[in-house]
DNA sequence: TGTGATTACTGAAACGGTTAAGTAATTGCC
DNA sequence: GGCAATTACTTAACCGTTTCAGTAATCACA
């Protein structure tokens, strides 16, 4: 008992199979009669049939399907989502796509083909990208010709759409927030550096408010590794290891500052009180930690509508390449407490 | 300059469409010529060519693909993964199915016809769903014939793999360690119980622990509302108003718990100190929590693998109907202190 | 009343693949 | 040396849909 195909509307109708997709897809040009019509309707509703949108896709070249390549935060980790960021940004992909007729098709790296794996054998009509990639896999890409949109990655090559936000602003902000609070000596916590991620533009954000206060770059209050939870709460131990005496953090991740504040907290340290806490991102996560984080606002949701609505545009024959840069904004919460300046000693 | 198809492959190479078939997918049973072979591989190799799978899955009635839907946890909420157990399971989902060559359609339940949609007119090879719908939908999808497995979903009808935990034991498991601390006035918050979700099991659960320890259940102590943090951070000031005086709840998720430990730290109350906390799925946020959070345990990762197996088992023609229940923990950490029974007051 | 439009359809090719059946050439075997 | 089996392909049908190019019947009109 397979699903009935057109023909088997087509039999039921007593008509041909042309006249079945003609009255399906009611296009103007045709002229249909409005009993053969109704005989149609009521075949399709008999044999309970529905379109096979990939047998459509063939002749159409249009697919309805976008492609979401969500890395794995970690690359020790086998899952991904370890971060909120990506869920609520999946969340707003998928609810603005299939507002709009179309279907998700979601996908981690591929490991021997980079990530066009979905793109080239499924024909997806736009792909979405999430955070960075080595460059080779993204001239692969650039030969497909199919619209793809990065989210939160900086390439030089103005050839893909891109989504995102100030990043170096984001960092300027966190950690200029934190000198104006009276802190000095401030640790930089976050994941390793790559040329085409986020972290180097936050890092550049650091620095430029250290150079505001004319304060030089101190090696040693950098603790870089992965963008989790785990390592961030080991950062506290390093910190006291290292002694410091740092009096603040910027960590640039939600998930990295919870870390941090749990680490410190298993050390009988608090916050703000031993250590101000600026993070990044804000996750529904930032609100409901306690003391709730003062971080880098994005508006996360507004990131995966416009993914979304660029591949839409670009399917629609829009081929001037677009640039989105969401606004930002410090969000004052109770992670960071204001000292003076001149006192000499931090928690470590 | 369109992408190569089967046909520019076979003209380069010089043979027919058959052949480069043929070789691509290495059927024993043809003869190919060593020669042959490699004219094939290195014209698929220049023209970078990749089958089209679309067109594929039209004869060989196979798609690799999977359907997943997660359900909006919040009716009026737009974006569904509110709940990071969602992302959580997802990233297992897909990890698994990508590691066996399928790849993931994502979905949230469509609006018109629920959310066989992505089955009927992508012809997905299976259907994971998560969470509970109405019956209607379900026996709409027993009709095509396509494996369902139904992730914490409870059903009467043995028709569909299902997947989940011992959800009743979770509650019983819950509500008797706080009964074992000494509560008697236990809250129990939760989202809206419904026939098929969890919720109802969890709450049959906190009945049975009452009932070991000889107690009636008392509805005042119930607040139902939706599964988000916001709600339950609402809590804590109903409890206040409602002045039941409990000296403990048992929210069914962890976000939940998470909620109500923020309600009640605005109103200057501290956990477990002023309320003791069971929750329930144990996530990340779960150990991220300050208090890190009592909660019942569940494998999030392997019930998001075991749905992808079931299916894959159900697509190699096992048909077999699979059912797994996953076994779970309670997992003591720091949101429950113990009291004297006999004491009176309660926070509220 | 013949002509050109319009209406209401149908036939067939095409999309990118797979595969059963057929064919020609070579090989094995007695 | 003749026949069957094997090797190495090709042809053609098919999967489910769209759409261009007909075709036949009706209609409008001078």
């Amino acid at each position: 008992m397979r699903r009935a195909s057109i023909k088997d509307v087509a039999k039921a109708a007593g008509v041909s199979t042309s006249t079945v997709s003609y009255v399906l897809n009611q296009k103007s040009s045709e002229s249909i009669s409005a009993q053969t019509t109704q005989r149609v309707w009521e075949a399709v509703r008999t044999l309970n049939y529905v379109p096979n949108l990939n047998a459509r896709s063939l002749t159409s070249r249009r697919t309805n399907l976008i492609g979401v390549v969500i890395p794995q935060t970690e690359p020790g980790k086998e899952f991904m989502f370890s971060n909120p960021f990506y869920g609520e940004l999946l969340s707003a992909i998928e609810y603005t796509a299939r507002r709009n007729g179309y279907h998700l098709l979601l996908s981690g790296p591929e490991p021997d083909q980079s990530y066009v794996g979905i793109a080239r054998n499924r024909g997806v009509d736009g792909i979405i990208i999430v955070g960075s990639y080595p460059t080779k896999s993204l001239s692969e890409l650039h030969q497909l010709s199919v619209p793809v949109v990065l989210v939160d990655t900086y390439v030089k090559d103005p050839v893909f759409h891109t989504i995102g936000i100030d990043d170096r602003l984001g960092g300027l902000l966190a950690t200029r927030h934190l000198l104006e609070m009276g802190h000095r000596r401030i640790a930089f916590v976050s994941g390793s550096i790559s040329e085409q991620g986020v972290t180097q533009k936050r890092f550049l954000g650091y620095m430029d408010a250290l150079s505001e206060f004319s304060l030089a770059l101190d090696e040693r209050h950098l603790y870089l590794g992965s963008v989790s939870f785990e390592f961030a709460q080991s950062v506290a131990q390093e910190m006291e290891r290292r002694g410091n005496r740092e009096t603040a953090a910027f960590a640039t991740a939600d998930i990295m500052g919870m870390g941090l504040i749990k680490g410190l907290r298993h050390m009988n340290r608090t916050i703000p009180d031993d250590l101000s806490v600026v993070s990044f991102d804000d996750v529904d996560l930032a609100r409901m930690s306690d003391p709730s984080l003062t971080t880098i606002h994005q508006d996360i949701a507004q990131k995966g509508i416009s993914a979304v609505e660029m591949i839409l545009a670009a399917a629609d024959g829009h081929k001037e390449k677009q640039e989105s840069i969401l606004p930002i904004q410090l969000m004052v919460r109770d992670s960071v407490r204001r000292i003076d300046p001149n006192q000499e000693s931090g928690a470590f």
